[in-house]
Formats: structure tokens, C-alpha cells, sequence
RNA sequence: GGUCCCUUCGUCUAUCGGUUAGGACACAUGGUUUUCAUCCAUGAAAGAGGGGUUCGAUUCCCCUAGGGACCGCCA
């Protein structure tokens, strides 16, 4: 047996979608389990549609996530006299033939095919006519002479056998009458050329398939394996598509979800192993298989996602945080300052026990990002007379201490508690109003020791204390 | 309408004829705590319906219902 090889090939006619995310990533695992390759392939031959900038972002995301391709981009556009080629073939050995129909006439016969309310089929009028009656202001497509009699068979590794009637496959374009090959011829021969031999995508060509079989069989090329997986849905169970809310891969960076949570994320949607839940990359590709991969679609749960990240943010080295952080900031909000950078490096362990996803980091350490306290105005009307009188005294009293720490401050502050006849929230939360600007936040000693003394005086001395 | 596919807690899923139907997220309650969280404990929560087959069905078969995909000279 050959060299496995998979292949994800996205249209870039819009943003990358979390669905094709998903197969992207099946597909890649599939074939890094099987030691084989896995490629991309941009199939960019519909003109209108199709724009450079998608297919840029399409790589970008793939990059993103983690997923890299073997050998180079296949630009499907590129291929497309190889596919008029067997084009011709086909209609030599008499697997396709010229059809005249004018587009009028398509069009009415479907017309009446839905008044009828009986399935449109294209009718085959062209199918065994004799050229010689082609109409001569007329442009033919050629079309795929389809089995009429019998059954075809798709062994499908994910769906299982799946039968239907040949003569429900119409005779299908190849060929366009500007002379490009349409999406089932391409795709074949593109396939067979890159000796792809496990074809992994989604549900919604399974028809396609068995169009696809027919010319595999016609130019006599070996088949390769089919795996159909179900479709992600929307919360109304419907199709994802580009256009809705939340389904395109920069949905989720934008809102500071990692690759490495999004990865697993989407590994484990529609596909288990057992109970597990936790996949690192090496786990990913050594147990990703198309058994585990169910039958039924899956519906986006961003509540999971959020708690998958969650869980990314809170076991993954402070390094590896910070650089994500860092970019996040950088790509998404405002560029961490460099002279901040160790400060807020230093903090993400305790910075990160209260985030979900890297805007979260962001929102709670505005406060050392910042030289400047934004104040929100609910909150500063807490501060109350007795509230400007313990920040003062705090402020005064940790001038003389002189090792910064949670064990030297602690002290103080229980001692503000008592003589202020208060409980920790009465001494805390001032504080933390005055230092952070909002009454929600890290930890208090985390606030204050994370500052530094010189912040912490300058912050508490602020005149709107006084 | 035709063809094909699917159906276990709200969601993602485990179970490959015998289980108190398990886990995770979300939810509820309680505890820890220094606000908000985290963390810990506990709880509620499912086999669409009906027939078979079988000593025994969530599991195998059939029907019904519901849902979905496809039905382009788009990909």
C-alpha cells in the first residue's frame, strides 16, 4: 500500500470556518498517525469568488492552529488544463458526450420538474444524439455519461456502506461551454494526482462522491478511501456557514482562545477516545483514529471552549503564556509595554487563576499596563470618608517598610482592620478601588506587591483620595 | 418533493446484549477564600415513540416521528 496522504482543500472564498478547521485538523492527524503526508490544497477555480486575501488567511489560520502541511500549497487553478485533458479523454472513450442545451432550456425543465414536484434530472436529451444535430449558435458543455441501471456503493470508513440507485446521479457537467472543468472533475483529478489516499471531508459531498467515483472508475484510477464526517451545527441545528455568529476561526483568537485549546476543542467535537478529554499534541496524533469519529453532528458549545482554554491557561508554562499574551495584546488590544513586559510576566501566576481566555489576562492586568488608573465610576463612589482615611494610613505606613511582601504587609493591614474597627473587605476593597480602579480584580496583596512601592504610594496619593 | 444520513442528560460524549447508563462543560447547593474568581464536595439531569429478535435490549432488525445534508455550467 501506498504512502498514506490526506488533503484539506478549503475555496477561498471567505474566512476560514471552524468546520473546515476541523476537518483541516482530522485530516492532518490522520495522516501524521499514519506517518504519511498531509496537503493543502486551495481550490480557487470558481474567479468571481475566490480572493488572494482569503487564501492567505486561510493559511494564516492553519499556521495559527498548528496545523502545517507537507510540500507546498497545490493551487488548484493552476492544474486546470490537466483537468480539460481528461476531459477529452473522457469524451474520446465515450465516458462523456456534448450536450447543446441552451441554458433556457435547463432552466425550464427544471421549472417544470418542480411544478410536477418530481425530482429535476437532467433529461440526457444529448446523451446518444448525433452531433450532426447540434444546433451551430450553440456552445456545448460535455457531461459525464452516469450509470442509468444498477447500484453504486460507497464504503465510507465514518457513515459505513452507503447504497443508492444509479439512475438518481444525473449526467453531470465536466466541462463548462467557456471550456473550464467544474468542481467534481478537478477535484478528481487533482486527487488522483496527488495521490491522495484517504479523502476526509464533510457529509455534504457525499453525493458528490459518487459522481466522483464514476470518473475514477472511467479512467480506470485506483479509488481512494472516502470518510464522511458530520457537519457542525448551529445552535438552531442548522449548517455552519462563514456568515454566522461566531463561526470563523478569528472569532475565537480574537477573544484570546488559544490554538491549543481550539485544537482540542475541536478534536474532541464529534470525535472521542474513551473519556478522555485532555489532548496534548503528541496524545492528538497518537490516538486519532476514524472509529471514534460519530455519526451524528455536533453542535459549537462556547462555554466548553471557554473552559477548554481555561484549563490551557491555568496548566501551561508561564513562558509560553506570556509570548501568547503578549501577541494577543499586541494583534488584538494595545502592545504590552517593554519595560512592563517582566512585570507582567512575573504576575501571570496569579493573573491567570482568574481568566478564561487571554482578553481576560489583558482586562486584569490593565492596572500594571497602564501608568494610569481609569477609575470606574460606580466603584469610586465606595470610597468613603473613612475609606480615604485608611488609604491614607496605609499609604503613610508602608514607607517604612522595607521588604515589599505579602508577610510584611500583612501585618499592617490587619492592624488597619482593628484600629479601624472593620472587616478585611473594608480595608481591601478601598484599596483596590484606589490602586486598580474597579473593585473586581486580583487579589489584593497580589495588586499592591505587583505594583511595587513607589506605584502603590503614587497611586494611593492621587488627590481624589484626599 | 426525491435520494441519502442521523437520534443517550441543556451541550460534547462513554457504553461495542447483562452497568445503580459513566465522564466533561453548563446549571444548583454547600465549603475554602480577600472582592470577583479559582479550588473542593454534593446534587439535579438522558437512551424520541412503537413493534419485534432474545432468558435479557440504549446496544441487533422493522415501522413511525423529529432533525439534517444534497438535489448548480458554486465549491
Amino acid at each position: 500500500m501506498s504512502k498514506v496522504a490526506t488533503r484539506f482543500a478549503p475555496s477561498p472564498t471567505g474566512p476560514l470556518h471552524i468546520g473546515g478547521v476541523r476537518t483541516a485538523l482530522f485530516n492532518w492527524l490522520f495522516a501524521k498517525n499514519k506517518g504519511g503526508n498531509f496537503l493543502l490544497r486551495i481550490e480557487d477555480t470558481d474567479k468571481e469568488r475566490s480572493k488572494k486575501e482569503f487564501q492567505d488567511q486561510i493559511i494564516q489560520s492553519l499556521k495559527w492552529i498548528g496545523i502545517n502541511y507537507d510540500s507546498d500549497e497545490y493551487i488548484q487553478s493552476t492544474k486546470i488544463s490537466s483537468h480539460v485533458k481528461i476531459a477529452e479523454e473522457l469524451l474520446k472513450k465515450g465516458n462523456a458526450y456534448k450536450c447543446y442545451c441552451s441554458n433556457d432550456e435547463i432552466e425550464e425543465q427544471k421549472k417544470r420538474a418542480k411544478q410536477k414536484k418530481i425530482p429535476y434530472i437532467y433529461d440526457r436529451k444529448w446523451r446518444d444524439k448525433n452531433e450532426s444535430e447540434a444546433p451551430k449558435n450553440i456552445k456545448p458543455v460535455i457531461r459525464f455519461k452516469s450509470k442509468i441501471d444498477g447500484k453504486s456503493k460507497l464504503k465510507d470508513l465514518v457513515q459505513g456502506d452507503i447504497e443508492i440507485d444509479n439512475n438518481t446521479i444525473e449526467d453531470f457537467v465536466i466541462l463548462r461551454n467557456d471550456g473550464t472543468p467544474t468542481y467534481n472533475l478537478s477535484v478528481t483529478v487533482d486527487d488522483h494526482d496527488m495521490n491522495v489516499t484517504h479523502i476526509i471531508r464533510g457529509d455534504d459531498h457525499k453525493i458528490n462522491t459518487f459522481k466522483q467515483m464514476q470518473i475514477y472508475d472511467a479512467m480506470n484510477w485506483d479509488l481512494p478511501v472516502f470518510a464522511h464526517i458530520p457537519l457542525i451545527h448551529t445552535k438552531e441545528g442548522k449548517k455552519l456557514s462563514k456568515r454566522d455568529k461566531d463561526s470563523t476561526l478569528d472569532d475565537y483568537s480574537k477573544i484570546g482562545i488559544m490554538p491549543e485549546a481550539l485544537r482540542n476543542y475541536l478534536l474532541r467535537l464529534g470525535w472521542s477516545f474513551k473519556d478522555k478529554e485532555i489532548f496534548n499534541l503528541e496524545e492528538s496524533i497518537k490516538y486519532f483514529n476514524l472509529e471514534g469519529i460519530g455519526k451524528s453532528p455536533s453542535k459549537l458549545d462556547l462555554n466548553r471552549i471557554l473552559s477548554m482554554n481555561e484549563y490551557y491557561i491555568k496548566n501551561m508554562k508561564e513562558d509560553n503564556l506570556f509570548d501568547q499574551l503578549k501577541d494577543f495584546c499586541e494583534n488584538n488590544k494595545e502592545k504590552i509595554p517593554s519595560e512592563k513586559e517582566h512585570q507582567i510576566k512575573k504576575s501571570l501566576v496569579f493573573l491567570k487563576n482568574k481568566a478564561k481566555t487571554l482578553e481576560d489576562i489583558f482586562n486584569n492586568s490593565k492596572y500594571l499596563i497602564s501608568n494610569k488608573v481609569n477609575f470606574n465610576i460606580e466603584d469610586l463612589k465606595l470610597i468613603d470618608g473613612t475609606s480615604k482615611k485608611i488609604i491614607a494610613e496605609f499609604s503613610n505606613r508602608i514607607k517604612s517598610i522595607s521588604k515589599f511582601n505579602r508577610e510584611s504587609l500583612e501585618p499592617l493591614i490587619n492592624e488597619l482592620i482593628m484600629t479601624n474597627n472593620t472587616n478585611f473587605k473594608g480595608v481591601g476593597q478601598p484599596l483596590r478601588i484606589a490602586l486598580t480602579g474597579s473593585k473586581f480584580g486580583p487579589g489584593i496583596y497580589d495588586i499592591i506587591v505587583s505594583l511595587g512601592k513607589d506605584e502603590v504610594i503614587k497611586r494611593l496619593g492621587n488627590k481624589i483620595f484626599v
